[in-house]
DNA sequence: GTAACTGCAAAATATTTGCATCCTT
DNA sequence: AAGGATGCAAATATTTTGCAGTTAC
């Protein structure tokens, strides 16, 4: 699986983008540069972390989540997504009291009637409440 | 109304605070830190634009706008925000040509089903696309 | 062997904090 | 006059870049 998605994407297998990835499937949510280089502690350069999170993005292994704070928030596609073209078109939520990003992958984002002229190409939805393990 | 706003939210009138809210006023989008500094130039100190900022957010006289980059976005609440209770439940449009950010002050953010135990607060929704200058 | 990836150092950028001074009320 | 707001300096934090050494294929 692991290795599937890195070769898929044709990138080289390394210690890093190993377990960077791992580390993105056995995550419900979402992650930040910070909680990866708090998993990986001294394992890796903090500028390699930043690099693989890139190429993970250019590839469409994983997507960005707006925020409104000045985070950047990571979270993995699901198969159908490739570079260039993502259908992660789900909802997110983010739990005020954990303070957790999930991906709803089963809520889909609805289409809005945006007024004349304007021609939308992707959407975005982020709510945020309390979760259900937190209610 | 500029000085009303500033009075109805209990702050001192000061140069600072009347110019950003100026540029607020007279600005159809969203505008990042950057942009003001740019648009008030050695006017300011930067951290006073900073404090202004969140002082304004802190108010409800602006509200955040979620991106995807490590970036903050900023734009004009409505009338009925209050601080700590805003009303802009409004879609935000990021033009991909000009990259301007609009509200869309006339599209409102749908509901969607939430699964089991989710409860929702709150909502935000971003799309992305060509504004009706740039088609 | 070669291209790609990583670590290190350093630069560039962005944000926060403390404190003395100045301005608004 | 008093409290709040600002400017400055400096501390932190974040992100990017260049390059030399290492690793994957």
């Amino acid at each position: 699986m692991l290795l599937d998605i890195l070769k898929k994407n044709k990138l080289s297998v390394t210690d890093g983008r190993k377990k960077i990835l791992e580390l993105f499937l056995n995550s419900d949510g979402a992650l930040a540069h910070a909680d990866i280089e708090a998993k990986t502690g001294e394992m890796f350069d903090r500028v390699t972390v930043y690099r693989t999170l890139q190429t993970f993005v250019e590839k469409g292994i994983i997507h960005l989540i707006p925020t409104t704070d000045n985070s950047v928030l990571y979270a993995l596609c699901k198969d159908n997504c490739e570079a260039g073209h993502h259908h992660d078109n789900h909802v997110h939520f983010i739990c005020d009291e954990c303070n957790k990003t999930i991906c709803l992958e089963e809520v889909t984002i609805p289409q809005v009637k945006l007024p004349q002229g304007f021609v939308p190409k992707h959407s975005e939805m982020v709510v945020s409440g309390v979760c259900d393990d937190c209610k």
